[in-house]
DNA sequence: AGTAGCATGTAATTCGTTACATGATTTC
DNA sequence: GAAATCATGTAACGAATTACATGCTACT
């Protein structure tokens, strides 16, 4: 994943590895945090790859050294951003491709959001079918947080597939306020 | 993770190793899938430890481990469910404690609950602060994706906030159905 | 007789973290 | 001159996955 990041963050600016770590706790970060153990690995293994090239700076006596991506760099990060986001399972690394969406085409990015939709609204079935079993049991409080979580887990797929479908759409996003003006539901 | 799964399945009820996996898939599989290569290690290393006890089944010619829980082993099962839910970062780690939230008292149920809802709401703050600074910016159309996923954060932790709330309360949980009926927020 | 499923395990690899190590530069 | 922060890295460990290896048992 990081891996990708990296490639992501470079393909625009040019960092060293330490502003690159500043640069994504203050935009990527909110989802995603990364160490300098693995942050500086990966980089070297880029270069030496060829993904990325590495120009030492001299700063008075102490060497900075800056990436930069390639094109085969870029290359490799826009293959990553064709796989489909269903191949990533846990949420966060969606949402780090979706991050990254305004550097793929149109059509791409439709096609992957289409998609995802759709095993998003399947899984809601599958899920909404175990909570009808959980809902008819008698001994019902006995599985409160088991239910609990299921109903967590349908809540966000539900959100997942409202999100998906206004970002598709490229629809405004609007965040309405905390002070609970409409007659919304709580 | 894994291994506090094992024992909280085991709490109740003694499986064999593979029978853990199928009764793990059909419930908390929803959120946690599980690997024979990191479940086996793992019983052998909780009957070790003394956390588990295995008795060999014969069955005609091929023998099946049973394993059983210990006194030990539901101690550090509660010890680790006792843990405070912030520590834990990513949503499934904190889905997989609530799951078996029914094996804790329900002072350190609502302790931890509002504990975490705390920080949510502080979260969201702060998530709330970056999304004025990007409202705000002349060219947001070229940020519509990271927007996109700063928007997503914040819906969801909204979202785990009402369900912390609610959960609390052991309020009852009730899926509205896909079918717009009422005026809600669509 | 062959295949699917039962049953257990190991080895190699992946992707990351935490802690450690080192030293330069800036700020108080 | 001490402390914070800049800057880069390595070593040990952790938690899991995938692929491999083995053999039994039930079904068609």
């Amino acid at each position: 994943m990081l891996e990708y990041i990296v490639l992501g963050m470079l393909n625009h600016q040019s960092y060293t590895g330490y502003d690159l770590k500043k640069a994504m706790e203050s935009s990527i970060g909110v989802f995603y945090k990364a160490s300098f153990g693995s942050l500086y690995p990966i980089l070297n293994k880029h270069t030496l790859k060829g993904n990325l090239v590495m120009t030492e700076q001299m700063q008075g006596n102490r060497t900075k050294k800056l990436y930069e991506i390639t094109e085969q760099g870029k290359e490799v990060f826009r293959e990553w951003l064709l796989t489909p986001l269903g191949d990533q399972e846990n949420t966060n690394s969606r949402l780090v491709k979706v991050y990254f969406f305004d550097q793929l085409p149109e059509d791409n990015r439709r096609e992957q959001l289409t998609e995802y939709e759709r095993k998003n609204l399947n899984y809601l079935k599958e899920l909404e079918t175990l909570w009808k079993y959980y809902d008819q049991l008698d001994n019902k409080e006995l599985f409160y947080y088991k239910m609990a979580t299921l109903y967590y887990g349908i809540s966000i797929v539900k959100e997942n597939i409202r999100w998906y479908q206004l970002i598709r759409e490229k629809k405004p996003l609007v965040i309405t306020d905390g002070k609970k003006s409409k007659n919304a539901n709580n």
